[in-house]
DNA sequence: CGCGAGCTTGACGTTGTTCAACTAGAGTGG
DNA sequence: CCACTCTAGTTGAACAACGTCAAGCTCGCG
């Protein structure tokens, strides 16, 4: 990882995988937004954002996962995804009703810059190419909510853990192996589904060969027959 | 309804409720773009926007209803919204992969004007206030999509009955009392349930004395009681 | 009058949740 | 080093929710 051009270690210049966001930015324009960033640590557990509090910053993820989530007032949360290094956090309160819609909490030690939203709304006023990148974000991540809105209301269980499964795989983790950092809890919410539904159907996929599983180390075997149980 | 101020029946200069997206443009933009409209008319059931398809325009609704849903596999179908005078149908493609994620199809005679993306584009890279407003009504819609999310995969089918019932109440019909144009299966694709399911659950809400229903004519006649069972 | 599409109802089976008991491992204090 | 406790994970059984299938109904239309 490189050292800041600035001073520290900051994620919006030197990042491994730095937003497109900034790509069209001036230098003085970067440099402002640069000067005015606050670097943050999160412990794991540690709330980040909390769904229903006052937007006044942005994040940009270096280090570290994180899990985004909408609180429902009964308890039962739905787990939107999970975040890493290069994510944008921009919410969507932003010319709205500025308040925070998702809650954002450390899985691991995250480390990350704040931008005030003051700074980053005056950057889009006179900046028309991070404008366009911003609304591309936005329609991209409503692709993403339209087709999880339908996999999670017509998919049956087994297409559901399937495909938090190859969502792990090819966006979070990128390898067929990996150690889980999330709660069987947590798996579930991604899931839209009860606890004790996804570790069943977790032990189904075990028991058929496609799967191994050992308490958080899960390793794909059968990657053909879990995309096709996706499909369903 | 007034006529629009060039020749013909515009619907984004005149439509009773013109879209907020043009308010910040200068006369001159305004009048390029409005310049460039094609004014069409569909019959009940045609399709405006089929999904998959090249995204060449964006409609802008002067009269009439539409159904905007999403087109699964398998043949069901989740029916995102319905839409009516003054919403501006820009679809998830601009930016991204320039194809209509979602399909539109006229519920009634539907009468609309239709954009080509190319001269929009070019407005929203000259014009900031418009690019803001976008993406604020991209906000606004992700956080519908988020809520509908959390409301489709956790509330029983009560719960979502009501709110199908309450959606049509307060953003489409406005009214107690209205004229359904929508099947059943339409409005079961709304809540994430069967046909069945859904005549069922009416029935019963029906028998409790909180609906009047006979074939499409509803009223609602216990509000308190719906929002009760909405809110589960 | 008969036909057909959409609507309605009932019976039945499947799917997934809930509840409760049990287990494994990690941390704590004697 | 061994109990003890605590939390997260796992399993089973009972139950409720929901979808499916099949049959009958209603209304508009030829």
């Amino acid at each position: 990882m490189k050292e800041c051009k600035y001073i520290g270690l900051c994620s919006i210049c030197c990042c491994e995988n730095k937003p497109s966001l900034f790509n069209g930015l001036s230098e003085d324009d970067f440099d402002e937004l640069h000067s005015e960033r606050k670097e943050i640590s999160f412990k794991p557990g540690e709330i980040i954002f909390k769904q229903g509090t006052a937007l006044t910053h942005f994040a940009c993820f270096r280090e570290g996962f994180a899990k985004i989530y909408y609180e429902r007032p009964e308890g039962s949360n739905i787990l939107v995804n999970i975040v890493g290094s290069g994510y944008l956090c921009e919410s969507m309160g932003m010319f709205t009703d500025n308040i925070h819609h998702l809650t954002t909490q450390a899985l691991t030690t995250v480390k990350l810059c704040l931008i005030a939203t003051k700074n980053f709304d005056a950057l889009l006023r006179s900046n028309q190419e991070m404008a366009i990148e911003l609304i591309s974000m936005k329609n991209k991540q409503s692709i993403n909510l339209t087709t999880k809105l339908a996999n999670l209301t017509y998919k049956n269980m087994a297409g559901r853990v399937a495909d938090v499964l190859l969502y792990l795989r090819n966006d979070i983790y990128k390898a067929d192996e990996f150690v889980l950092n999330l709660s069987r809890q947590d798996l579930a919410d991604l899931a839209a589904m009860s606890k004790e539904s996804f570790i069943r159907t977790l032990k189904e996929m075990r028991d058929a060969g496609i799967l191994e599983v050992h308490r958080d180390d899960v390793k794909i075997i059968k990657l053909r027959e879990l995309k096709q149980l996706s499909a369903n």
